[in-house]
DNA sequence: CACCTTTTTTCAAGGCTTGATTTAATACGT
DNA sequence: ACGTATTAAATCAAGCCTTGAAAAAAGGTG
């Protein structure tokens, strides 16, 4: 029932640590002073840490601010150079392997394309592997300033007792990611749900900074969430929490391709909203589902036409679940994104703001806001490399 | 971004010392030995807390334990007695006062009945001071020994600037319900939505004892739920996180209470199972609501009649809206409770089990399991005490 | 009664944060 | 140029806290 974190007094120099570490990430340059303020310890705590942070190559003095008529501010900020995180973006189309200094500057970037219609897992762990190499190479960056890398794949992530991946649409049942790919590299490896890694993209980085309490909505071939409570990530006990598409919206409705009826992803998944178009007797000559619902969406522009009307619908299942979010969550904010959900929402945000208002309740609506995806298609891959930016944060 | 809990080696005392009453309350009567063992602190620890703690009354030495030729265990129990709680559930027909001891053993109990039509503030505040006075009386504990005052009102809470709460079915508007009981008491308030403190009794005492991660239904003629994340109660950002009841499950279908169409609450709340009953050309003879759905449920046992249809209905609805749930959240445990949700839940549970597996992803269904609230009709008033009784643990 | 086992307390050592004090670094007035 | 005021950062001694080790307590056993 009550999970430590450390009742040592040692413990507690480790939790100050983090701390000041954090809110000088996060908050830019900062003198010692506003750091104190920010953080509530005091003067001295901090010149302490500082001292400690300065001497491990942590921290770097970055200028100084006047003050007045007194001794100038020194601004302090962390070294973006002391260490390295790499990000793994795993989709149906490609492997793409970033790597970011600790400012989450891109400093080198591998892609590798995949057959769309097979995802063996050795195919995907070889070019995860290659990536690595590249970026590595690319950047001139050794292998031992890389805190780690993280890596964000499609389907459901389970980490105990071994990491071991459930992806429907790869056709990936129990694969162990993680083993495999520690035959190639000595790396730490840390790997979660694509949705949940663009969901800390956006947190940390994107259209959720600064809050605590958001729904991060990615919308692809399929409809997955990044669900934030209390300022992190929540996985759910078994860490497949975030599976949105599956939320029932029409009982008794379309079938999914999950098997069961009325699935969000029935209606507004990229290929849901394709097929429900060729159902209702539209053509399209496209190359992919990208280009084809470009093209939908193109034609939902003049009224009466078949694209129109499945846009439209799309819209209300959207600004429906969308509502029922809210209702349920009172998140402060809603971020939409993946490669269709910015399609759609580029240009048909505003009607799915008035879908969503339609069918929350007044108050928590009020209190929200509907917005975008800012970080656009990297997101993925940065919002991996997060996770081992997260290990050094903690310290 | 960095909320601190305290930086001084004084604060990690208080937390040590929360975290062993913590360990002590919920698992029962424990030797220090057993204690150091189970919370990672030191012996000297334990012994200079619990010292402390049997200083100040709040533990006590009950009896010992045979070790195998060694010094006996001498085994420490929070004192029942230490202290009191008191809490309180406003429902639509009455408005329950129960006085508890530490133990949660109920000490004294007061009901004042309501107007199910008219809900007037003053109404409810002069029936809640009066209930204090009565259980204070009954019980014949001082004023001094009452650590607080837990409130579980139907509605949204919000707590900041000032405890407001806006409850649709009462009529209340933004009523500043802790000022207007302010006049009449100096205890601490603390004031929760209903569903939310219920969800706080099944999570300690009931039902989702242990678990991390659970969602807790509210049915009665509304529907509202308790979001258990990382083992805290989800209020989300402005506290009216839980209002499960005006999730869509049918886009485009039945008009709800709340203005909109096709919320869960308008096929499965008891008012709107009774309406869709007498739309469906039902009739039943009952005096109140209560009455008519326990003679519903009892029709729908006879099959092909109408009771049976909407009873079959309901399950479906509430069985995808589950199942929902636990796809988003991938909870442990899912509890239903509510006096709505217990009466269908008693004769129906197999079948909402069967329509939530219809509508979950395999993977997140197995994991989880569906139960019913195990806590009675007074989980309400149990959940709200809690809140008072976190405030003393929490030192 | 001596000896063993197990639990609990005592004690000194080591660390940490902090308010107070001191030092550093600059602007301003004369 | 120079002293003074002002603000920032470092230093220091004091006060707490946890902890491993050692001692004490409490009971059984032969």
């Amino acid at each position: 029932m009550a999970e430590r974190k450390g009742g040592t007094v040692r413990d507690l120099r480790r939790d100050n640590r983090a701390v000041l570490l954090r809110a000088l990430y996060f908050s830019g340059p900062r003198s010692r002073q506003e750091l104190s303020a920010a953080t509530g310890l005091s003067p001295a705590s901090v010149s302490n840490v500082m001292r400690e942070l300065l001497g491990e190559g942590v921290v770097a003095e970055v200028g100084s601010v006047d003050s007045d008529g007194g001794r100038p501010r020194v601004l302090l900020q962390v070294n973006p150079e002391y260490g390295y995180v790499v990000g793994v973006d795993v989709g149906e189309t490609r492997v793409q392997v970033e790597l970011f200094d600790l400012a989450m500057t891109e400093r080198a970037k591998a892609d590798f394309p995949l057959d769309p219609a097979r995802h063996p897992a050795d195919a995907v762990v070889s070019r995860i592997l290659a990536g690595l190499d590249a970026v590595l190479a690319d950047s001139g960056v050794p292998a031992e300033a890389i805190f780690g890398v993280g890596i964000g794949v499609p389907g459901v992530v389970q980490q105990r007792p071994e990491v071991v991946v459930d992806a429907q649409t790869f056709g990936w049942d129990r694969v162990p990611l993680e083993r495999l790919l520690r035959a190639g590299t000595d790396l730490p490896l840390l790997i979660d749900n694509g949705a949940n890694t663009m969901g800390q993209a956006e947190l940390w980085f994107g259209s959720g900074r600064g809050t605590h309490n958001a729904v991060v909505g990615l919308i692809g071939s399929g409809v997955g969430a990044a669900i934030i409570t209390h300022g992190t990530a929540d996985r759910g006990s078994t860490a497949s929490a975030g599976e949105w598409g599956h939320t029932p919206v029409v009982v008794g409705g379309r079938t999914c391709r999950c098997g069961n009826v009325g699935c969000l992803e029935a209606y507004v998944g990229a290929e849901a909203m394709l097929e429900r178009y060729a159902e209702a007797g539209g053509t399209l000559a496209a190359a992919d589902q990208e280009s084809a619902l470009a093209a939908m969406i193109l034609e939902a522009g003049t009224p009466g036409t078949v694209g129109a009307r499945i846009i439209d619908e799309t819209v209300r299942y959207l600004g429906a679940a969308v509502g029922g979010l809210i209702n349920l969550l009172n998140p402060e904010r809603v971020i939409l994104g993946g490669w269709a959900g910015l399609l759609l929402g580029e240009t048909h945000l505003d009607a799915i703001r008035e879908a969503a208002r339609c069918h929350a309740l007044k108050h928590p609506f009020a209190t929200t806001s509907i917005e975008l995806c800012t970080l656009g298609p990297d997101a993925v891959a940065l919002g991996a490399a997060t996770l081992p930016l997260e290990l050094f944060l903690n310290g």
